[in-house]
DNA sequence: TTATATTTTTAGACTAATCTAAATTTTATT
DNA sequence: AATAAAATTTAGATTAGTCTAAAAATATAA
């Protein structure tokens, strides 16, 4: 089997590559996982010997469909876990991402299974994050942000694309939450500052905020 | 925070300090952890290091006041996250132990608190083990077992000294569950084999498996 | 109470994962 | 195309946990 840290790596070239990027570089890696890019490399080989990636050298690599599967199998733990402990367990939606990081890699097939079944084969986690269902098949979010709306439109929270604490803590704070519907009332010209309508409430919102948003116009 | 290994380390001695022994030997750890004595006594140094044991060379090892917090805490884990496998996921008591040893790590208050409470603040194990509160006081089974009883008397099943999957699902089988009622019905004088009565079925069970099942006389 | 057996510890080696510093390759810029 | 900058890899070291083989201490038995 694999071990948390492989497991670890996997996911985050995953996540990489979803950025259309083909060769995910070194550096990225070490980056998303805070660690040195000469340990990137080691792993990379030792990944590479078990045929979950290719790679040649200076090249950057790419999941197998054997790595691609184990990627998405630890993400559908992740967040079926992230479900869990908000649906049940009553946790809230800035809690639950450093507890599903470790949950996630009891990767054994009939918990996930079962746990899927229990939570009633949720579509999307509480981040609005797609669930990949248990053939591995995921829909990936249409990436339309709050900051890609003009003045006048109207969309509904479906997703965040920053997972930080303080992120969702503030968007709660705003009542910014999924399933809530917001209205561009103006735009900044200068930084893209937005004055937007959320639950009849006026509320001002930095672009750094707002691209990080992902909404569905309607 | 300490390593899953020294988790387990902790949790063997806690384990086997039960038997009234005072001064946990080297060899009863490798036994219990399948490991050598020379790893034990390396891993006994460092948690002697770190107060969580204490440790006179040759002389065995006890866990200070710290230490089987740390084991009592890991063991409540255990036992909460078995019950929740069987409840709620619907596992068979012979199928939840080897994920428990897994989940129990993840040793975080409010995780435990949480789940304790939507499990219903469990006393009992599916296996009839005791569940430590949030205070660590644990009730210990009084250790009746069913091969002391004599002919004629009557007890309830109410739990098992031995938990590996061949033992649970053999129990399985015979109907031999938590909660219920036998009798004695004759003893085999040369090996102590015993014919009992379980829900009106004569069942044939021999000393190896009766004294491993703990009863409470009627 | 010596000799023998058993238990425990030490010494030295190995693997996984990591790091720093130096060397190499690739990419960008003149 | 030559040079500078950035990215990547290699070399060598470190830490946690484990192992085997040998030495030391304790327990048992003649
Ligand atoms: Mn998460
Ligand atoms: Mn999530
Ligand atoms: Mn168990
Ligand atoms: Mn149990």
């Amino acid at each position: 089997m694999n071990s948390f840290t492989e497991e670890n790596y996997l996911k985050a070239i995953y996540k990489l590559s979803l950025n259309g990027v083909q060769g995910v570089s070194t550096n990225a890696i070490a980056d998303k996982l805070a660690t040195k890019p000469s340990s990137v490399t080691d792993m990379i080989k030792k990944l590479a010997d078990k045929k979950l990636v290719s790679y040649q050298k200076y090249q950057g690599v790419n999941l197998t469909k054997k790595g691609s599967d184990v990627a998405v199998s630890i993400i559908r733990n992740h967040r079926l876990w992230e479900v869990f402990l908000v649906e049940k367990l009553n946790f809230k939606w800035d809690e639950v991402h450093d507890l599903a990081e470790e949950l996630e890699h009891i990767n054994t097939h009939k918990l996930t299974e079962r746990l899927d079944e229990f939570l009633g084969f949720p579509k999307f986690d509480p981040h609005g994050d797609p669930i990949p269902d248990k053939d591995g098949n995921i829909i990936q979010h249409k990436d339309v942000t709050l900051s890609d709306l003009i003045r006048g439109e109207k969309a509904v929270v479906v997703g965040v694309k920053e997972h930080s604490k303080s992120y969702l803590n503030y968007l709660e704070q705003l009542q910014l939450v999924l399933g809530v519907e917001v209205e561009v009332k103006d735009i900044v010209e200068f930084d893209a500052t937005m004055q937007i309508l959320v639950n009849n409430k006026q509320v001002i919102i930095s672009n750094q905020a707002s691209k990080n948003l992902i909404v569905k116009k309607i």
